[in-house]
DNA sequence: ACCTGAACACCGTTCAAGT
DNA sequence: ACCTGAACACCGTTCAAGT
């Protein structure tokens, strides 16, 4: 009769750490974050952890519901607790923009996957609560408070899809742009010194500015 | 009536119509539409052109090449050249944005397909050089002519995805909301009464009032 | 010139079997 | 309880062969 190590400690030499829901997780963004989204598959991921490929189906339940963890765990990445929630909602939407742009530049590869799905987590619907809470006290309705939210998130998602096409576009890319074209040189001239990426904060400053309390024009 | 049918109809029965690049991907995108993209497969193109799945590759280079080439049909469809092409920049904008997000719900499920490729036909590269061009004919200088179309394009990307994604999850998604939650009543609230597309002009109108052409505060 | 279909190197997922 | 690996029903793409 052995005695069995009831903790679990199985990191010696030769031994695999125990898979966990988050190692698969933070191993399956890690992956796409090196090799691409059209390079991953369950099968690498399992080779990525040293496992037969089949073992991650214990922990999760296909790869729609992995791709839904990586979704909630870039979010969390955001670290919305920190928001300047004691500030204005401009300041709050604001700085939530921002982050939301650099947390999902840092995973360029992974911005589809988080755009394409719906976040429910307890975290990001206490955040759209709070966001909506906090226009409201400004004069802000709930539904155009919710609007509001809706406008500065799909921009923000939009830019960043853009920005992580084009850079990953510019990087893997052997067609290159025509400069014999003459209208590419115009395009050209005017992109002259402008980074495709420096007009984030241009384009969210003019919305935050747009956006102003309603007036009471009636009942409702 | 003319004498010979330019829509090349050779649909007797026992005899296809003779594969061409554009009845390709003219089925691949009604393909996409019907069944969804992770549906979609070279094969099945095959099956539904009753062409055997390699045939398409005398035509098309490879599946990525095909979608480049949806994403260009997409952005066709939006027939730029009709555009108020002698109005205000905004007025051009505006309904540029308009229509790009309505082309883009009549296709929800190629709208990744579309958000995914930089697109770089003629027709493209004219429309952004037209744009530039009216915006700095109203005190845009041409790098900030390039950013506010991006800005806006951005938007609408970001929030036709968003709306896409919302359409197709509430359609297919076996996993409601659950109301017994306090929390997602308070957002339902918020909802009540506001289609989750219902924002998109609001932040449309918003990111155009923002827009302001610059002061010269220096040489350049 | 254009289409075919076998073949190759992959996929996601199920399930019976192992430890 | 957890991991394995054969098996199934698929993929995209190449290429030699057909018409």
């Amino acid at each position: 009769m052995t005695r069995e190590d009831p903790t679990g400690d199985t990191t010696r030499p030769g031994r695999r750490a125990p898979l966990t829901r988050d190692a698969i997780v933070a191993a399956a963004l890690a992956l796409i974050d090196a090799d691409g989204l059209e390079k991953f598959s369950m099968r690498r991921l399992g080779a990525a952890l040293r496992v037969d490929p089949m073992a991650v189906y214990r922990h999760i339940e296909d790869q729609e519901a992995l791709f839904d963890a990586i979704a909630e765990t870039i979010f969390e990445e955001l670290d919305v607790a920190s928001l300047p929630w004691e500030g204005t909602w401009r300041e709050v939407l604001q700085e939530y923009c921002r982050r939301l742009r650099g947390t999902l530049l840092r995973h360029p590869n992974a911005v589809i996957v988080f755009a394409t799905r719906p976040i429910r987590s307890r975290t990001s619907i206490d955040t759209g609560v709070k966001m909506i809470t906090k226009l409201r006290e400004t004069g802000f309705p709930p539904g155009r408070g919710l609007q509001i939210v809706r406008c500065l998130r799909e921009y923000t998602l939009g830019h960043a899809q853009s920005v992580a096409v084009l850079r990953l576009g510019a990087a893997a890319r052997s067609r290159k742009p025509d400069r014999g074209d003459p209208d590419y040189n115009v395009l050209a001239e005017a992109a002259d010194g402008t980074e495709p990426e420096d007009h984030f904060e241009l384009g969210l400053t003019a919305m935050l500015d747009g956006f102003r309390p309603v007036r009471a024009t009636g009942p409702g």
